[in-house]
DNA sequence: CCTTTATCCTATAGAATTAATAGGAATTTG
DNA sequence: CAAATTCCTATTAATTCTATAGGATAAAGG
């Protein structure tokens, strides 16, 4: 399960890339995908500062996309706000850590299993962008 | 990313599919996995309430699987311990909830993908049986 | 029957995470 | 200068996670 932070980010990108080019508010954002203004605020900070959107403060400011939509997937935007998308750390190659409880890894049925389910979990986050995304639906 | 609490239900799980039709205690399971015994013992009483495992009480009593290890999937074991295995709700056939803040989860391009994602990770977690992971490496 | 070894049950508690909100400073436009 | 907006730092309430504590209940074996 991903978090609202992950999803709210996901929405007000697509919405983003919807309009792409032009510059559009938080608050904007906020009643188009019906996000807590204060908590899209954060969350809109954050993808500045990792360099997915780019922002103008005053009057008539708002954000913009930082890059073209099919260079940003949903993957992307979910590790950034949740962290690693598999299963578990020690199938992460992006957060790997190691699994105190299991003496060898590299024997671990449980482990094998969850990086197959990071692949496959890959194979949809990882392929589909912004673009994609706004293309389809409302 | 999956709780402690399912990682180390699969791990007992797995432990008893290994010596099968052999009582086996949450000690020695405890141990053999390296669980933390006290927590192990909530987990595998609620694995007795859904069926999972037999127990017996007393001396030399124990756990056993209640079915044969190849009827038990990963994606029931963690759908027990953590809930729904969908990033989102409104993606989810077994826990499905309506997201507040879209109007229309029809044309939800996000929920679109969501649903693409637990189905590729369905694909992998709900094929993935009890004997399979007892049959790989230790 | 008594001891040992288990499961079973209920409660509790600290830590971490989540989901926001508050309040105001800084900046830009017109 | 006024209005609109981003930006920054805190704070909070609720929930979930990860266990641990302590004892009641039951079975086995001598
Ligand atoms: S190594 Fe992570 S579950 Fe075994
Ligand atoms: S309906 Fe759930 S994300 Fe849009």
């Amino acid at each position: 399960m991903i978090t609202n932070k992950a999803k709210y980010a996901l929405k007000a990108l697509t919405i983003l890339a919807r309009h792409s080019k032009q510059q559009f508010s938080a608050q904007q954002i906020a009643e188009e995908g019906n996000i807590p203004h204060k908590f899209l605020e954060t969350i809109l900070s954050e993808l500045k500062n990792r360099k997915l959107v780019v922002s103008r403060r005053g009057s008539s400011g708002g954000y913009v996309l930082a890059k073209d939509p099919d260079e940003i997937t949903a993957g992307d935007v979910i590790r950034m706000m949740d962290g690693p998308i598999a299963p578990l750390l020690c199938a992460s190659p992006t957060g790997y850590r190691r699994c105190e409880d299991c003496e060898d890894e590299e024997l671990c049925a449980i482990r094998k299993m969850m990086m197959d389910s990071r692949k496959a979990l890959s194979s949809v986050l990882d392929k589909r962008t912004l673009k994609d995304l706004a293309k389809f639906g409302r």
